[in-house]
RNA sequence: GGCGCGGUACCCAAGCGGCAAGGGAGCGGUCUGCAAAACCGCGAUGCGGCGGUUCGAAUCCGCCCCGCGCCUCCA
């Protein structure tokens, strides 16, 4: 079955054929850095984490490029707030600052870094090179206060958000600038304030506006036309529309972008996760509370394109489930030593049962990378292995089949299961040794007491037919 | 006003024309010195409502109800 996507350019999913197969081109709209990476935007690039690791899986070489919109009225804003100065060198400080939380945190999610992160403010002089070319070409025009991008001449406005200009209700709730030719024309350089930080242009000082960072830095790192771009919902207007307008304008090469790609919103109550309703909850709250993992599962158990509301409860769910996937690779392990060589067959019956499941997870993750379909497999895979364990006559190779082909599906997914184990002291491995002892001489009271204290320290034994085991309690 | 998304069991969530995945919670059982875990079994004749198309509809079409998003910086 081949791969699909669906594309927003189309509203519909399509095969999905890279230009340059197998190499893929993936922009996808990095932060602002002026604030907390919050579980909305965690969301997102662990959507196009996702993506990555299963066109990887898939046979593909994904070029991914995410960007950093290091110069914005926000970031001004933030600086001016807490250092009572919007010098340059300050709104850097602000920039890097939250740049640095954010991978951090992203790190933690197990989200892979891109192969390139430009920032916009590297990028300046491309930038200003663009609008020049844009005014030549006659979409752009000058204003006392920038220079706008006028929509009205480029034919295709509008095509991506299936929007008509006139349909809209530019000004509802924003103050039109009646200068402008056409209220959604959009500031593609802005003519700096007192105090704020610029570069010079042939506009005079001034700073990009956010839309022609994207298609400036897109393509230069991924050349004229790229296979996906992507970003959460919220960007797709008028974000991503400007993109296509600006750059199909000057480059004349169309389409500009073969799929556009976009994640639905982290909803709390019913509403939208958002820093401008303050709903938000970070990352690093988070996870004082739940392991980075555990959020994860969380938020592959929604497909990408769903709403996906946050709660507590939730959260407690998937904690449960991951602990399950956990203990089943812990159980393996223990296993795999305990259990004699193998017999020839018994490692065929698991092979094919496992290339069923993979069938069956491929065809999930095919389907336009629906992660929460392939959780549902990766579940299947817990349960049959479960089964298998039980079994009276279970061999090493078997098992071992088993762990490589459940850690292969949470890999895809980028799912880490660690052995809680290896990170225990020898001490438990002692006392749980000396229960042993006390078991065989039926003294349940001293093997009950040694029990009772590995468990205040959240270490729980459980007996088995090949000795005693022990997890820890999350 | 324009454009768009969603409503599936107690909760979450896949499925999008052919027997309703999976997780969590619950209940009953097997196993166990007692446990824990695991396993087995139970759990929607039903997919917001009403019509229609079809041999067959959660799935397609129409109308209606409810919730949400975008049109503004936002992932």
């Amino acid at each position: 079955m081949p791969l699909k996507i669906y594309n927003d350019l189309t509203r519909q999913k399509e095969e999905f054929q890279p230009i340059n197969s197998p190499r893929v081109g993936l922009y996808v709209c990095g932060i602002t850095p002026y604030d907390e990476t919050h579980l909305g935007h965690a969301r997102a690039y662990l959507t196009f984490d996702v993506i990555r690791r299963y066109l990887e899986y898939s046979g593909f070489y994904v070029n991914h490029v995410q960007n950093i919109t290091d110069i914005d009225d926000k970031i001004i804003q933030k600086s001016r707030l807490r250092q009572g100065s919007g010098g340059q060198a300050k709104v850097k400080e602000v920039a890097e600052e939250y740049t640095r939380s954010y991978f951090e945190v992203m790190d933690r999610l197990n989200v892979k870094r891109a192969g390139d992160y430009p920032k916009a403010t590297d990028l300046i002089p491309d930038m200003i090179k663009w609008i020049e070319g844009l005014v030549d070409k006659g979409f752009a025009y000058s204003l006392e206060d920038g220079v706008y991008f006028e929509v009205d001449k480029f034919k295709d406005y509008g095509k991506l958000s299936g929007r008509k200009k006139e349909g809209m209700e530019a000004g509802a709730r924003v103050e039109v600038d009646i200068n402008k030719r056409n209220p959604l024309d959009f500031v593609l350089w802005k003519k700096a304030k007192e105090g704020e930080p610029s570069w010079d242009s042939p506009w005079g000082k001034g700073r990009p506006g956010w839309h022609i960072e994207c298609s400036v830095m897109s393509t230069k790192y991924l050349g004229e036309q790229f296979d996906i771009h992507g970003g959460g919902l919220d960007l797709l207007f008028p974000h991503h529309e400007n993109e296509i307008a600006q750059t199909e304008a000057l480059t004349g090469k169309v389409p500009w972008v073969k799929y556009w790609v976009h994640n639905g919103f982290v909803n709390i109550n019913q509403q939208k996760m958002s820093k401008s309703l303050g709903n938000f909850f970070t990352l690093k709250e988070i996870y004082e509370q739940y392991d980075p993992m555990v959020v994860r599962l969380f938020l592959l158990s929604t497909h990408y394109r769903s709403p996906l509301n946050f709660s507590d409860a939730q959260l407690k769910e998937s904690q449960a489930a991951y602990q399950k996937i956990v203990k089943t690779i812990e159980d393996l392990d223990f296993l795999i030593i305990k259990v004699p060589e193998t017999e020839e067959v018994e490692v065929k019956e698991t092979r094919d049962e496992l290339a069923d499941l993979e069938e069956k997870f491929k065809m999930a993750m095919d389907d336009d990378f629906n992660s929460a379909a392939a959780v549902g497999v990766i579940f299947e895979t817990v349960h049959f292995i479960n089964e298998h364990i039980k079994e009276k006559k279970i061999d090493r190779d078997s098992l071992q089949a088993d762990k490589d082909k459940l850690l292969e599906f949470c890999g895809v997914l980028g799912l880490k299961i660690e052995n809680r184990k290896s990170k225990i002291e020898n001490r438990i491995e002692d006392l749980i040794a000396e229960r042993e002892a006390a078991r065989k001489n039926k003294d349940f009271k001293r093997a009950d007491a040694i029990r009772k204290e590995l468990l205040a320290d959240g270490i729980i034994i459980e007996d088995t037919p090949y000795g005693a085991k022990w997890r820890k309690n999350a």
